[in-house]
DNA sequence: ATAACTTACTTGTTTAAACAAGTCAATTAG
DNA sequence: CTAATTGACTTGTTTAAACAAGTAAGTTAT
């Protein structure tokens, strides 16, 4: 038998879309688990864990012996924000702007000393080293110096690289990307930089570096992104302790 | 009966130290969930947390019909780096960096129109105004500029400001911290900025913006800290997870 | 009147069990 | 030899139940 959806993540677009809409008033209780649990027909477990992700996106607060608290607030979408793991162009298109990408080099490269030291590849990796400048509404803002694994995309080419190439990975390739990790900086404009992106008066960029796992726990992909200061956002929710399971 | 420490917890603290430890060889899987259920003697769903949050640290990685697999990396501590609710005593202490705070400025408001609008406090909210600087091992790094609740904490003064805040919240006051929503972003650096912190060549800061909430579901602090850029990192592990939208 | 104690909620933690579903190697049928 | 099947694993999802513990309001005893 083959699940339409898992039920925990039904219950959960169900609430979450009551609290973005304001059917649940911000500063007030929503409906207790034994209420909800009447309202979807499930266990106290699925009802939980629908709400362990409501507060892990912080939207509500739980408090024991009291329920659990509406804490949602609008916040505004005026620039490229992020958060989750999202390419740029899914981003964009959620936010409903224009993006574009074209790649300036794509050039194939063995991982020395100093490249497997900076991104974790092996020394000797054989690696895809790929520029891409992401326009947004015409703009470029984002100047993108992307390793890739060659073992993992052996037919990649510059143009599915124009392309979205996280959709050619998960839909031609069937990988799938699984967890990754993120540092943001902020660094000096370098004279690379400058050649593609005008930065104005600024003098930095703010640098996210990531490092993407298929579901085979290999890292496949180092990219560093980056952006033009004024455009960029990074939005996070933090809780003090953990949740529910998985 | 009180417990010492949750079960899940106790379980993840052992496993992320084995993870760290090398234990774990990186890249193979970890015993399988049956074997950790006879060593810990617990239940599946106890290791199953425990494992759900190794893998929310980007720690491990599960993949259905095989196992759990090792994908920890070291990384440099080389700067001061966030990621989780820390203050910023907290993380010059795990860092083993040496930190001071004074406070340059101390004052009693009500939020206007412009203050709420960016804040996010209704109008007409009394707040203390805080302006602090951090020094890291003597240097000052750190501008920070906090609105906070004042009937949250009516006592408040320079004196208990110029050391942990978040201790004397936390400690004298009761007050649990639960939620906290972040944004980063690149500012151009003001007038401000320099008369405190020595930029050198950079003229921008990165700037966190807090807004922390108490248990109450109460937004109690809104704070913008600016960063020397040099000294700015922020890592961050994210899971990707099928989502959909209804 | 006030302090202490019930009581009826609420969420938090843990266990147990059943079934779904992915993976991989050994076995079997062609 | 090759392809399909089986079986023995693995993790993923859901339900059910029991008990712990925090909260608030009502009740009782002083």
């Amino acid at each position: 038998m083959v699940l339409a959806a898992q039920k925990f993540l039904q219950i959960y677009s169900v609430l979450k879309a009551r609290v973005e809409s304001g059917e649940y008033p911000v500063g007030q209780l929503l409906p207790s688990e034994n209420t909800l649990i009447t309202e979807f027909h499930c266990s106290r477990n699925t009802v939980r864990r629908a709400i362990g992700e409501l507060v892990r996106d912080g939207y509500v607060q739980t408090r024991q012996g009291w329920g659990v608290c509406n804490i949602f607030h609008p916040i505004e979408q005026t620039s490229y924000t992020m958060g989750t793991i999202e390419s740029f162009r899914e981003t964009a298109r959620r936010t409903g702007q224009k993006s574009t990408t074209r790649v300036e080099s794509f050039t194939r490269i063995q991982a020395d000393q100093a490249l497997a030291h900076q991104t974790g590849f092996p020394v000797g990796t054989p690696l895809f080293c790929l520029w891409r400048i992401h326009d947004l509404n015409g703009r470029p803002i984002i100047f993108n110096i992307s390793y890739l694994r060659e073992d993992c995309m052996p037919r990649l080419t510059p143009e599915i690289a124009s392309g979205s190439l996280y959709r050619y990975l998960e839909e031609e390739l069937g990988m799938v990307i699984v967890t990754s990790k993120r540092t943001i900086t902020v660094e000096p404009a370098t004279d690379l930089d400058r050649r593609w992106i005008d930065l104005g008066q600024y003098n930095c960029m703010a640098v996210v570096t990531n490092q993407a796992y298929n579901s085979q726990g290999v890292m496949f992909e180092y990219t560093q992104s980056r952006h033009h200061p004024a455009i960029f956002r990074f939005q996070d929710n933090a809780v003090r302790r953990p949740v529910q399971d998985l």
